[in-house]
Formats: C-alpha cells, sequence, structure tokens
DNA sequence: CCTTAATCGAGACGGTACGTCGTGTCTTTAT
DNA sequence: ATAAAGACACGACGTACCGTCTCGATTAAGG
C-alpha cells in the first residue's frame, strides 16, 4: 500500500472511528499520500492541498513536518527506497550489469521517475542542500554499480585499473539522460548499446591510461 | 461594462511614440524580453504578465503566439541561438572534445542551463513534441561533436569502427546530466575527465568490438 | 510552481497589525468597500479586484462569499440599510406624503441609486430571485407609504375605498423612473406634482370608482 | 428582416460577390446586425466584435459611425422604429388607453425592451445626451397619450383641467418600472388596473384641483 | 481524576499568476 | 479614399494553489 499507482483512495487507512493519529503514524499516512498522488497526477500537478485531504489531514500538519512540496517528495521517496536492493549476482559481468541498468530504467517508469523530474527543477533551502538531495537519488545506484565492478575484479574480469569514478557513474547518468528527455519506459536497446558500446569496451580495454599527448 | 461580463477596459491611449508594433517585429520584442525575464528570474519564476510588461505589450498577445509559458521559451531559445557555431578546431583531437564541452557547459551556466531545467519537467503539446524539443536543444551540439570526430578520422586519429551514436552522444549528455543534478558552474576537471577517462580511451581502442557472449 | 500550473505566490508575509480577519469582521469590511468603491465610481467601473484591495483582502474572499459582483452588491445594500427607519409624521397626510418622496428620492440620489441602477441590467442566479431582489428594494419605502396611508384613513383624511395596491406603489415608481431616465437630483417640483397632481386627487376623490362600462 | 428575433444569420444579406458595400447601404447592415445580435444574446453579451462579424465588416467600421455600443444600439433602436404608430381609435377612451398601454408592454417584451434596460446604466457622451436619448424611447408614446386624450376632451369624455404632464406621461412610466422590475412580459391585468384603478379616475375627477391647504 | 498544554482536522485567509474575453485603436491589404 | 480583416494594448474576469493563520475538538501528560 505503499506505493499503489491507482485507486482514489489509495494510500489512506481509514482513520475515522479510531483515535486521532499523530506523530509516527500521521507521518506514515502523509507520506503514503505524497506517493499515491505524485503516482496519479505526477509531479506537476501535486498539490499540497489534494495531499492533506488524501491523508485525510490538514495542510498545517504537512506544513509543520516539512517546509515545501519539495521536500516533503523528498522524504516520501526516502521512505518508500527503504529496503536495500542487493546487488544483481548473474555470473557475468555483462548480466550484472544490464540488470543494474535494468532496474535503475524500471525505477524511473514509475513515480520515482515522476519524483525525479520534478525534484530537477525544485530549489530546497539551500543549493548545496538541493545538490546533496539530487545526488542521494542515485547513491544507491552508483552503490550497487561499485559492487559488480570489484566483484568482476576479484573475479579477474577487468582490469583494477579500469575503475575510477567517471566509469562507475556514468552508465547509470546516461539513463537519466534519456528518462529526462525521452521519457520513461527506456528501451531496452539502449541499455544494451550502453553496456555493450561503452561500458564492457571502457572496462575491459588494455591498460595504458596515456592519452595525454 | 456595466452589463458586460467582461471589463469595459476603456480603450487607453497607445503612449508610446513609434507606431504600434506588429509581427516579426513585435514577436522579437516578445522574445527578448523572454530571455531578458528568463536571465533575472529564473524559469521557476518566469510568469507571463511580467514578460508581457517588459516587452510593452499584452497577455493576450503572448497568448496568440503560444499557448503556453513553456513553448514561449523554446520559441525564445531558438531566436536566440540562431547562429550556427562552428566547431571547434584546434588542431588536436582533444582539444577539439575540450572546447566543445566547455563551449556546452558554459551555455549551460546561462539563461539556456535555465530555461534547459525548466523545460525538463514541463509537457508540452504532446509527448512527442516535448521529446522532440527537448533533443534538439542538443541537436547542435551533437553536431558538432561528430564533425569533430569526423575530422579525426579522416586524419587517422582515431580508427571508424570507433564512431557510433552512443560515443557521439554520451559526453555532453555527462555534462548535461551534472549541471542537472549538481548545477552551474560545471567544474573543468569533470570535462577533462569525461575527455581524457571517457571519450579518448573509447575512441582509440582496438578495434574489436565483440563484448556479446 | 516551476511545475505547478499556477503561481508559486510565495506565500507573502501577512503586513496587517491586529490578527487576520475572519467571518463576520471580513464580511463586514468587504461590504463597507464595496459601497465605498461604489460611491467613488460608480457601478459600471465596480471592479471585483478594486473592492478586493480596498478592503485589504484578495478577490477569492470575495468570491467565496458572493458568486459575483451583482450579488455582492446586493448584500452591501442590504447591509446598509439595516436600520428601519420611521414613517415620517409631520400630521398632514400631504406633509407625510412629500416626506416620503423625498427620502426616497435622496436616497436615490447616492450609492444606492447608483446600485440601483445597475442592478437594473444584471441578472441575478435565476429570474425569480432578480425580480425579488429588485422588489426587495423598494419594499421598506412600500411599506412607509402603506403606514402613511393608514394612518390617514385613521384620522378619516381618506375615504378606505381609496387605498388600493396600486395607489400604494405607483408614486414611489414615478420617481425611480424618473431617476432612471434623468438621473439624480431628483427635482422638488417633481416629487409636489405628483403629490398633488396624481396622489392627493386619487386619494380624495368621491368613492364610485365605476369606470368599467 | 430587420429584427428577426431568431436565427444565427438573420438580418444579414449577403453581399460576398457584389460591390463592397458603402454608406447608407453598409450603414442599414450594421444595423440590422445590431438588432439580431441584440434579440439573440441580450444587451447584456452584446459585443462589437459580435455584431461587426454579423453584418460581414469590421469593427472599425462600426466604430467610424458610432463611437460606442450605446450609441450604435440606440441608433439601431431609431432605425426600427422608423414607421409612425397611429394613435389606436377604438371610440372609447378606455379602449384608446389600453390599446396604448398594451402596444408599450408589448413592445418592452422584445429587443425593445433588452435594449431599454441596457441604456438605462450606460452613460453616453454626456449627462444632457444621455437623458435626452433615454427620454426620447418614450416621445413616441407620450406623442399618442396626448393624442387620445385631446380626442378625449374633444370629445366632452373629460374634462380640459384633467389635461397636465403629470397625468400624460405617468401610466407608461409605471408599465416601464414594472418591467424594469419583473421583466416582461407585463401581465394584462396590470394594465388593466392602471387604467381603471389610476388614470379613469383621475381624469374624470370633478375639477377642483385645490388639494394645497 | 482533572486540569493544561499541545496537536490535530478543517478550512478561511491574503496573495499571485493563470488563461480568457471584450473594448476601442491602429495597421495592412484589397477594392 | 474607404472597406474588410484582424492585430494590438489594456484591463477585468473568475479560478487555482500557495503557505499562513485561526478555531474548536481531541488527546496526552502533569498535578
Amino acid at each position: 500500500m505503499v506505493a499503489t499507482p491507482a485507486g482514489p483512495a489509495a494510500g489512506a487507512a481509514d482513520h475515522r472511528k479510531g483515535p486521532r493519529r499523530r506523530g509516527e503514524v500521521l507521518d506514515t499516512a502523509i507520506l503514503e499520500a505524497t506517493l499515491a498522488e505524485l503516482a496519479e497526477v505526477g509531479y506537476a500537478r501535486l498539490a499540497m492541498g489534494q495531499i492533506a485531504a488524501r491523508a485525510h489531514t490538514s495542510k498545517a500538519s504537512l506544513y509543520k513536518r516539512w517546509p515545501n512540496r519539495a521536500e516533503l517528495v523528498v522524504a516520501a521517496l526516502a521512505r518508500q527506497r527503504g529496503e536495500p536492493v542487493p546487488a544483481p549476482d548473474t555470473g557475468s559481468l555483462r548480466g550484472d550489469l544490464l540488470a543494474l541498468l535494468r532496474w535503475g530504467a524500471q525505477r524511473l517508469d514509475g513515480l520515482f521517475g515522476e519524483a525525479v523530474r520534478g525534484l530537477m527543477v525544485e530549489t530546497l533551502t539551500n543549493p548545496e542542500r538541493t545538490a546533496s538531495v539530487r545526488a542521494n537519488m542515485f547513491t544507491a545506484r552508483d552503490k550497487l554499480m561499485s559492487e559488480i565492478l570489484e566483484r568482476a575484479t576479484e573475479r579477474g574480469d577487468i582490469p583494477v585499473t579500469a575503475l575510477n569514478p567517471h566509469v562507475i557513474g556514468f552508465a547509470p547518468a546516461l539513463v537519466d539522460h534519456h528518462f529526462l528527455i525521452y521519457g520513461a519506459p527506456i528501451p531496452d536497446e539502449l541499455l544494451r548499446g550502453i553496456v555493450d558500446d561503452l561500458l564492457l569496451p571502457l572496462l575491459t580495454l588494455p591498460a595504458d591510461g596515456a592519452h595525454e599527448p
């Protein structure tokens, strides 16, 4: 029920009759309502009043917890992806990479993607925090990528020299970029192209690293 | 107006000196005002009324030409980058690539970047058009990249086999991605990293291309 | 607001001293502002935005209470004439009648007249209500007329047979009609003419009443 | 075709193919279109642009001839009632009076009434002209009333002393007043009441005229 | 157990921008 | 020169959402 993508009253347990909610319980209800609204109308048409109504609470209760829409959405996303995803382990490097990109692509094709798109324009309390929040949306993915590559080096599939920060982060970034421009869903062909034409060649190239003339 | 549903307006006399502007002239005035406002308040606070005021015209004249803010901004950008930029020609491939990325990075650090950020969230008349508009914002850059690489192949700096669509587009995409997350200005170090750690290795690697098991 | 269809507003701080007005207090402020604007610019140039500004509130607060300008004006008038005016009692019938017509004429020479004129063209929610509202603007006057005439019959100044609905209502109607055509102020000569040439003759004529052949 | 109360293109002869209209011909087309629009949408929703469109001409041609909507409507009405109506002559005074009031009442139940209502609020170029225009709308009726009453005095039905300006004008004024408040159609009962309870008694009362104490 | 302070639910409030419509003026083109 | 067509500048319309505030009802904690 965390983020049922449909249903007009999804994500809101009926609270009437019961005692008035507060604290943690209310927090959860609000965040669930946020995700539900996000899935239903998208970030652009996300309205605080609607979220409050869906959560059967008031706008004041929202603003007491989060200063604005952007922060609320950030919190809602943080709540959602609570369970840590294990790094894919298909046996082959290529399989792992593809699995990871596919997982990321699929995540974008949903309310996470909606939120990502919206948060790309909003400015949080300050620029640093804004950048931090945006970056955090992808740290999980970057970490998994690191795991995969480390495992590959241990297996001897790729040289240790191939590992550098740019190589780790660039593939997911390309997926994001495609999503932001062309939207979801992301064609699997693109993912295969990134892996086969860019990532694997880069990872397996002979270690010289001297391109500076 | 007593009986009219809309205001009487009482036809205010035109106060400006010259003749009333029309057509192309007015178009230009509006688009310039749009760019000026964009640079001043950013996409988020861009308001049709303010643009109209700055252009000394009316909202109606804006809406007669463009159906909404997003389309207006798109048109303004299209007008702005009228002059085709020549591909950099520094003599070396690396120099050309760096020059190109730096040009793109600098463009993002201004009202073009503001607009890019905004247009990433807006939905134009339909999804296809939306994607098309977004893609068009980068076609110039991609074309220049093609020129540079072609020249390099002619010089024999890189094998023809290195050229494929993914290789052409991915470097600018990484710059954009960084901009969207961390904002402008984009550190030159990042650009150098992209060129030295990703682009040049990929372009100069031995031709095998067979990674599919 | 980047992604929101409506403005960001950025929640301007309340600048006034006292606590935020609500309910009855705000109602009164709005209605008073309405009357003030009415007196200043007339019904024709009466604008909701101006009224809101004068009342230091927002258009939304106006529209939450009244669906349109006409209803707002009706409400403002209703509020204004709260104090019931006592029927004139000069001792003589002629004196009473003149006093009443003069009171009505004077009322028209002000914002009440402005409103009357405007409301003659507007259509309220439905025709019945429209007629009712218009009629109500004059019920007070008609009632006073009834009182005067009743008192005169009690004194024996006029026969009971003289009293019929047409006789009661027609004098004020003539005043209104003159106002609508020639505007205010209404010449006292007209009022005297109505009383001496029409009303008194009618009221004091010998009781036959048989004009139907 | 002068004022067909229905039909989307009523009142506009097809002019295309033929030579471009000007002068009198165009005047007529515009005035007919005005009346047609008036009948169709009423004074409140009367729009210059719509009139121009219906007359297959331009707003400029309208404003070249009349300075605003009100004057245009006045002109249109003047054109319409071109043919002078003969005073009713039923043989009896009561019959004549009733016929006259009925004619006036019927006239109000149509586009003339719509226009009357609208013109009650508009201010023409200056107050004098405004009053004059409004008064002129009823001069025809007043003149007929004079004729009727004169004929009655000649017949000896009523004393000459009964004739005074107030008596002449007040009956039609009551009809107008009722129309403005309760709208059209005007119940025949009202007209009979005015004649029997007010007009005839006043006209036939014994000549004393001294009510001033 | 009964006060007392806090918080909740509900929604009013002041404000800003929206996109539309009508007015009366002006410009252009075709007749 | 004038008609037809319609663009233009202006301003009011009525709506939507924001973020703040007020109010009464409910609830947890303190005496």
